[in-house]
DNA sequence: TCATTAAATTGTT
DNA sequence: AACAATTTAATGA
């Protein structure tokens, strides 16, 4: 059933407001934009709900309107990998849309989120005529592709600070995800199902992290002080920054 | 607007 | 995993 989740009812058109959250719209002629809204598409989805399996065929080019989604994949020994969070701002299966494959990986909410979703037709007729366009999906596969490589490196390192720090300095990532100023939404709960720790090991982290300084924690999220430091460090004590 | 209550989230063991 | 403390959201006077 969850496979099949974006071809129920649940889809309408969108609203003037998430039109202009969606970042590469500016970047086409008022024609192509006009094409490319009439093809968008808006649903949502509960917490804990599967947008779409691994090996579902490629309808969509999705971006994320409002919430929270995790990207993962399952490994033959049946444990999960989480590959990346998505959150409002990022745009994904646009390698697999390009080559009307199968979806490659599992997308499922943290949270309650709106998606949006532009039809694979519309998707490829906009590669052929906007170069606007081109470089936004080219930025985006080349700014995944670098995630990706940060994200294997993540997953060797075994100091849950630094894996927590480095799992929310790529949720910052500003090309990605360019609706982030410094303030994250996300709750520990959130961010230890991301990260792969129980949330009781990611509170000891975000601790430590605002202990020097990196990050300030709020009630349901927190906020980026110092993004180098979460990126590169490889030593959290106490010492200020 | 304020007080009360419920729900969500955090901090700790 | 369980519990207490804190913050936010919702409700109604």
């Amino acid at each position: 059933m969850t496979i099949d989740n974006f071809n129920h009812q649940r889809r309408r058109a969108l609203l003037a407001h998430e039109l202009q959250a969606i970042a590469w719209l500016p970047v086409l002629s008022p024609a192509d934009r006009e094409r490319a809204s009439n093809n968008l598409e808006i649903f949502e989805v509960q917490s804990g709900e599967t947008v779409f399996n691994m090996g579902r065929p490629a309808t969509h080019w999705f971006g994320v309107v409002e919430g929270l989604l995790k990207m993962s994949s399952d490994s033959a020994e049946g444990n999960t990998l989480t590959f990346a969070g998505v959150p409002p701002g990022g745009w994904f299966g646009e390698g697999t849309v390009l080559k009307r494959e199968a979806y490659r990986y599992n997308i499922q909410a943290l949270r309650k989120s709106r998606l949006a979703g532009l039809q694979a037709n519309t998707f490829h007729w906009l590669l052929d005529h906007s170069i606007g366009f081109n470089r936004f999906v080219m930025n985006q596969l080349n700014e995944r592709l670098g995630q990706f490589i940060a994200g294997r490196e993540i997953d060797r390192m075994t100091d849950p600070d630094i894996r927590v720090a480095r799992s929310l300095a790529a949720l910052m990532n500003p090309v990605l995800y360019p609706g982030f100023s410094t303030v994250l939404n996300i709750t520990q709960q959130e961010l230890a199902y991301l990260v792969g720790l129980s949330r009781q090991r990611v509170n000891e982290a975000l601790t430590v992290l605002a202990a020097c300084g990196a990050i300030a924690v709020e009630y349901g999220g927190l906020r980026v002080l110092n993004l180098h430091a979460l990126r590169t460090r490889t030593v959290f004590d106490a010492r200020p920054l």
